[in-house]
DNA sequence: TTTGAAATAACATCATTATGTGATACAAAA
DNA sequence: TTTTGTATCACATAATGATGTTATTTCAAA
């Protein structure tokens, strides 16, 4: 039997899942609750294995609830199931360290799979969720900007830069003197529009200048 | 009519898969290779919508497959479709603009449902590769470093440098004095043993001091 | 062929940062 | 009670960085 713990602030959506979720003999309900404000002592009664757990609730948010639980274990099974698909809370939700994120519109049949996918160690997605996760990698290693226009050396200078090397490192590393490393910086402050080496470090870093 | 290629060099498997797929009245197969590396002249012949892509294959990998269709097109979905599930390779594969990731040991339905899926802008993942997928979410948000024994103040003070603060600009922001912020920014060298400024951004963002 | 961008360099000046030394105050730990 | 760590501040000097102006060479595009 999977002990089953719901987190879900809407009365009726709470007793409708409890109920659809307790007529299934595989599952057993541990615990209903309409907010998470009291869930580490609620979780150490229950002894959920895996608790489904809406986003927007009065006082502790899901998302802050999940970072609590991660805090003290990360054995308990946690499924987002909730309305939200915006990036910023997917992804926010995944890094507290949820194992699932599916949404309400999902059918029924399909939220007792997602329980038992992520029993065995799954990670059950809603596909437009999965299709957001898979966008944060694209993020990631694509577009490198060139918005500044830097030329090649001066992308070379701010790389050296970023690394920490002082005027008098780069002028060695790229045999120039140092007051042309001063002529490129000073170029380079200039399209970046920053005016101090860590601003420039953090934006070539930001922007994925280098 | 989904139209659909296949790049796989396993003879046998490759066959077996293209008769399946063709006795599905909804796809089309209009390509079958053994091999990805004219890849770019077969697509553009084939106008595939779908590519189920091995990794592992003479010549042109797979990964790389990807990476070749994405710089000239993204409206093509690509089903990776591999035996392999190391971390490396998934995330390479997803970061290289992969659709989808689903394992050989894949039942066939599962392979027509995730062609399916992909089609509708989702994201079909074999179980335990959506769970790999979320466990390099929570490698990052984790674990920050605190093996350097950074005083509140310190950490306060290390915050701002890494923000583009100047030290006037640190003082007024702590109510402190410009010769304080100087001692304490000399013991945050120290303690990370750096002696500059962006080497100390640099150790902080790494370090994820911050 | 002229124009313009890129790379190079020198000189000057001022601002900021790095480093050293030393001191005071307070609270917590030994 | 003494020691240790944190936070505060001052003074001094050397090194580094920021900013401005000017100039030469090269190479490719207009």
């Amino acid at each position: 039997m999977i002990k089953i713990a719901i987190y879900e602030d809407n009365k009726r959506y709470r007793e409708s899942l409890a109920l659809f979720l307790s007529s299934n003999g595989t599952f057993s309900l541990v615990g209903s609750y309409q907010n998470a404000n009291n869930i580490i002592n609620e979780l150490n009664e229950s002894q959920a294995d895996v608790i489904l757990m809406d986003i927007q609730m009065p006082g502790l948010n899901g998302i802050n609830a999940v970072r609590k639980i991660r805090e003290i274990n990360s054995e308990t099974f946690i499924i987002i199931l909730t309305v939200f698909e915006t990036n910023e809370l997917v992804f926010d939700a995944l890094s507290a360290g949820a194992n699932g994120y599916i949404l309400k519109n999902t059918p029924t049949e399909k939220i007792t799979a997602s329980i038992d996918e992520v029993v065995a160690g799954g990670a059950p997605m809603s596909s437009t969720i999965a299709k957001k996760v898979l966008s944060f990698f694209n993020n990631k290693t694509t577009k490198i900007t060139d918005e500044y226009h830097l030329t090649l050396r001066e992308k070379e200078v701010l790389n050296l830069l970023v690394k920490g090397f002082t005027y008098k490192m780069i002028a060695a590393e790229c045999i120039i003197s140092m007051d042309t490393v001063r002529s490129h910086i000073k170029k380079i402050y200039e399209k970046l529009q920053v005016n101090s080496n860590i601003e420039a470090v953090n934006k070539a870093i930001n922007k994925k200048l280098v």
